[in-house]
DNA sequence: AAAGAAAAATAAGGTAGTTTAAGAAAAAAA
DNA sequence: TTTTTTTCTTAAACTACCTTATTTTTCTTT
């Protein structure tokens, strides 16, 4: 149940004193499986770690298709941060799709915690920078590589996405037909044969 | 000449010693045209910040073929953050189109003024998460939206861009080719008249 | 102003990925 | 166990976008 203190000690060294703010700050909370943490239109109102369980983020297009922009297991931050940092509407659901435990940061103490315990800005900054670079990289793999190729990089970098995420949801997240992923696989498994 | 601190300014507010910092550790620089801020490769040292002139951030495929991931324009920050922050080989090239005077903070520059004048830190925070938001829009625009419909969507926020870059780098950057750009240009225009 | 180079337009044929629809397999519920 | 629901597969017709090649226009340089 306490993945979050080791998870913000990897980043950065608190005292006990900082470490008592920054628990003081945070609230645990569980999902059932289908409920939402984040839902589209509504303001996202904090940030959350997975202590377990798996989520998946979507956005539905104007045409009602869903669209997995990502997806989250344990020790994992998820929300939609374009929402939280202007507190305007959110344009991602973030949904849990088996029972889930996460630990929230609400947005008035996410900036109460930036001005008392300085440090704490750091580790969100860490944490933005790398999901920035991960954006960007699959902002260039989507144009540079084929659906086969970024199935197969998907399934080197991140097998438990694989396992554990339907082939359904694993389509969408690389941006193509779950029947195109089937005969992609199909194609596969006849090349491993041969 | 000094857009940069006005621009800091914007997101906090300096004490005169906080700025003099500010100012020792930043420097100016000029490029030509067809010159190279980054480059693939090579370590990336510093982040920049344009006061003047144009650029592009591109990435060279395995193939050669060149995709241009980001346009930089006046009071627009350039780089590439994923060698930046860990100090390694850059996957980016960022070359001038014109005569460019930049603002630059070098890598251990950086990391002393998140030392020194950790109000920087937030200033950092907020340029990454604001970049880290619109490379999701990018995203999930990649995916859910016609080249067409994206073209129309950059032309309507970004109307500069489509004036000072040349189609076949615009094209690049919306991911298709210069020919399938001037098909749509041909068929809005057609479009325009009836 | 002319010459040369770079950028943009046009057109035809090709391919990666979609759509639709039907059926099979697997998982969940009863 | 059987039933119901969810997920996965297969295949054929279709579309958005690509490739290649040629021509025209615009921009640079002298």
């Amino acid at each position: 149940m306490d993945r979050f203190l080791p998870y913000i000690n990897k980043h950065i060294q608190l005292t006990p004193t900082e470490e008592a703010i920054l628990q003081a700050n945070i609230k645990y909370k569980n999902y059932l499986k289908g409920q939402y943490i984040v839902q589209n239109d509504e303001i996202c109102r904090c940030h959350s770690f997975i202590e377990s369980g798996k989520v998946r983020t979507f956005y539905l297009d104007k045409n009602g298709n869903e669209h997995i922009v990502a997806f989250g297991i344990e020790e994992w931050w998820v929300g939609d941060i374009g929402s939280l940092i202007t507190q305007s509407p959110a344009d991602f659901n973030v949904q849990c799709l088996e029972k889930t435990q996460v630990v929230q940061i609400y947005y008035e103490n996410l900036q109460r915690l930036y001005r008392d315990v300085p440090k704490i800005e750091r580790v969100f900054r860490l944490i933005i920078q790398n999901a920035y670079v991960s954006a960007q990289k699959r902002i260039v793999r989507n144009f540079s590589l084929t659906a086969r190729d970024r199935y197969l990089l998907l399934l080197e970098e991140y097998p438990a996405f694989v396992q554990r995420f339907p082939q359904y949801m694993i389509a969408s997240y690389l941006g193509i037909t779950k029947e195109f992923l089937s005969q992609i696989r199909n194609q596969l498994a006849k090349e491993a044969k041969s």
